[in-house]
DNA sequence: AACTTTACCAACCGCGATAGT
DNA sequence: AACTATCGCGGTTGGTAAAGT
């Protein structure tokens, strides 16, 4: 027996995500929370299988995406991390919250590969070490090399939690959204969740705005009406859904995502977390990405591994896949 | 201006892992 | 234990914009 199909093929809507669908999947995971991606087409009315659905969550509408290009600081993150785990983009991306595994692996194949090419060329033997010549490290080689990682970084975990409590690690990060975290605990960060669903989509509508309708990177003109449906009038994708979200409840959320985005870019996100929904906090929980402030993040995984696995270090072994963490 | 090539990135596809029955 | 359903990951593709000719 074969496997089954994830969805069935007919039917089911291909292609670039339109703004109502993207309002329409953050209201209904605003509602329910992330998981159980089977039941969301059939919930929300949309014509998406369920793997796109999360998808197009995990990739694009998720909270804390950060987006557009990656620092310096970043690039030598995914360098290092890329040389030391190989192309676990996920394992990668756990390490940089705020940049998706797609995000990551994109800008690898894009930017880094060619840039590290070049840099290779010119000079060698130097920086080939650190790149492509790891490739070529046998497994138990740089398995010692992650653990040796591993420790360093539990050795600084122990010290910078020793001493009362946590130090700043935003010291290093210039990013706003960390004034919102909280090093010993990931709960503050919680109230992000929606919020920042909403700026997701709110920048991408502002930028359909901008853009005249032939311009629009995405499905042009066919997004685009579907953009005035929800301005109007509501999605009509909404009305087919049995349980999907109202017209006006689409119309207004549409309405406030701007608002939500003018209020972001005059003050810094952080103020958001106050204004926001209660259930908003119950997306995080079911997250498989751990959390928003990109610094915080290592530190947050590692403090809890730390004190998860403190007793049971030595059965650590192989692990191969960072995703033990 | 028209056409071609290149760069970029969102989304898709297929597989493996794992939870549920 | 065997089977099925679902999820998550990594590789790849397809569409669009920008740059070049």
């Amino acid at each position: 027996m074969g496997r089954p199909p994830c969805c069935d093929k007919e039917g089911v809507k291909k292609g670039p995500w339109t703004p109502e669908e993207d309002i329409i999947l953050v209201s209904y995971i605003q509602e329910h929370g992330p998981g159980n991606w089977r039941a969301v087409p059939a919930k929300t009315g949309l014509s998406r299988c369920s793997k796109s659905c999360r998808l197009r969550w995990t990739n694009y509408l998720r909270p804390g995406i950060k987006r557009g290009n990656f620092t310096e600081q970043e690039e030598k993150m995914i360098i290092h991390l890329q040389d030391l785990l190989g192309n676990r983009w996920a394992a990668i991306a756990s390490y940089l919250p705020q940049r998706t595994d797609n995000d990551i692996k994109n800008y690898w194949n894009t930017h880094l590969k060619k840039k590290l090419k070049k840099l290779q060329s010119g000079c060698e033997g130097s920086l080939g070490e650190g790149f492509s010549a790891s490739r070529q490290i046998p497994r138990g080689q740089w398995e010692r090399r992650l653990q040796t990682d591993i420790q360093m970084a539990k050795r600084a975990l122990s010290e910078a939690l020793s001493p009362e409590k946590p130090p700043s690690l935003s010291a290093s990060n210039s990013n706003p959204s960390d004034s919102s975290s909280s090093f010993s605990s990931t709960k503050p960060i919680q109230s992000l969740c929606y919020a920042s669903s909403a700026e997701n989509i709110a920048r991408m509508l502002k930028s359909w705005m901008k853009k005249p309708p032939k311009s629009s990177r995405t499905n042009s003109s066919v997004t685009q009406n579907s953009f005035n449906n929800v301005a109007a009038s509501g999605a009509d994708t909404a009305s087919s859904g049995a349980e999907g979200p109202s017209s006006a409840e689409l119309s207004e959320n549409f309405e406030s995502l701007f608002d939500f985005d003018q209020s972001l870019e005059s003050s810094n996100s952080d103020q958001l977390s106050q204004s926001l929904s209660p259930e908003a906090t119950v997306l995080q929980d079911d997250e498989s990405k751990p959390d928003i402030c990109a610094e915080t993040m290592p530190f947050s995984l590692l403090e809890k591994w730390l004190l998860d696995e403190a007793g049971c270090q030595e059965k650590v072994g192989y692990c191969g896949d960072a995703k033990f963490f």
